[in-house]
DNA sequence: GTCCGGGAGC
DNA sequence: GCTCCCGGAC
């Protein structure tokens, strides 16, 4: 027994049916509908992985529509010149070149070793040249609906937050598994990084786009959203400035707040008694309340004081 | 010689 | 996120 022995499993704290059936309900009334969402094309699914992993997404779409009409299959891929997939890569601002590389010598192994179609098992996509344990999952799903679940930051983030899921990569992975119903690996893992990519963001949007899992979520009851991916101090400067912006913004939400839920919801390292806490927040919406912008409410302690927006 | 973890570099 | 390289264990 490697797992730590005092961890309560999921299933055991939670009615793990209800808490799949309410995100995979949730990803299939709406997401984002990126192209490569469309295929089953291992290949074509490979190919929007490996870009993935080092650019944004949206200027992923247009070179992986590029990409796919210029060498639609592994065999026109591994038909090309090294250097055009390169030339490809750098001309479209892919980032780093092994990757085409890599892309390239992957599609020569699957004309070579696989007769030109794709091993359809984690285990066996990753003796593939730059598919490690992530890509290999990757394409299993959602080319195969055969893989494991996907462990990502945003994954991890997801479950550190609404299950208490320790920072631990060993840990992070029993818990996606647990989560992810038998055999659906498809639609699992496409919903749950789709919400960790528009719900369970770094700020977090729970009430913005109906977050399916708010009822079970500790992150959501406590208020704290800290997770491990988060940065616990804000990067940039001039964060006055930006905390004044999002007080008013969470306040135009909620009609009125205390100074606790509001500062949890304002930044996540917010802690009441810490560096920027009550205090912190208390001084900040006073000058707020003195630019006529909001109305304090002081209760009988300093945690009772509501903050509302001036009319 | 082979397997594994860590760290560096792409 | 993946590969490569190195050092240590056996």
């Amino acid at each position: 027994m490697t797992e730590r022995d005092d961890a309560v499993s999921l299933g055991e704290a939670h009615d793990l049916e209800a808490v799949r059936d309410a995100l995979v309900e949730w990803y299939e009334a709406d997401h984002r509908d990126f192209p490569w969402r469309q295929t089953d094309d291992p290949y074509a699914i490979l190919v929007s992985e490996v870009m993935s992993q080092q650019t944004q997404l949206g200027r992923v779409v247009e070179a992986w529509e590029e990409f796919l009409e210029r060498w639609p299959t592994t065999a026109a891929l591994a038909a090309t010149d090294r250097a055009d997939v390169v030339g490809f890569w750098t001309d479209h601002s892919l980032g780093y070149n092994n990757r085409a590389k890599y892309l390239h010598e992957s599609a020569q192994q699957v004309e070579s070793e696989y007769d030109g179609s794709f091993p359809e098992s984690p285990e066996e996509l990753q003796e593939l040249m730059g598919v490690g344990p992530y890509t290999a999952n990757a394409v299993a799903s959602f080319a195969f609906n055969n893989g494991d679940a996907v462990v990502d930051t945003n994954v991890k983030r997801v479950c550190y937050r609404s299950f208490s899921v320790p920072d631990d990569d060993a840990a992070f992975e029993t818990a996606a598994n647990d989560l992810m119903p038998d055999g659906r690996s498809r639609v699992w893992n496409n919903a749950i990084m789709e919400l960790g990519g528009v719900a369970c963001t770094q700020t977090p949007r729970c009430d913005e786009v109906g977050c399916p899992w708010r009822e079970w979520c500790d992150a959501y009851a406590s208020g704290d959203f800290t997770a491990p991916d988060v940065p616990t101090q804000p990067s940039f400067e001039g964060s006055r400035r930006q905390f004044r912006g999002r007080v008013i913004g969470t306040l135009r939400e909620y009609d009125e707040l205390e100074v606790d839920p509001l500062g949890h919801r304002i930044r996540v390292d917010y802690a009441p008694d810490g560096e920027y806490g009550r205090e912190w927040l208390t001084g900040l919406l006073s000058d707020l309340e003195d630019d006529g912008l909001v109305t304090l409410e002081r209760g009988g302690s300093p945690a009772e004081t509501v903050a509302r927006l001036q009319r």
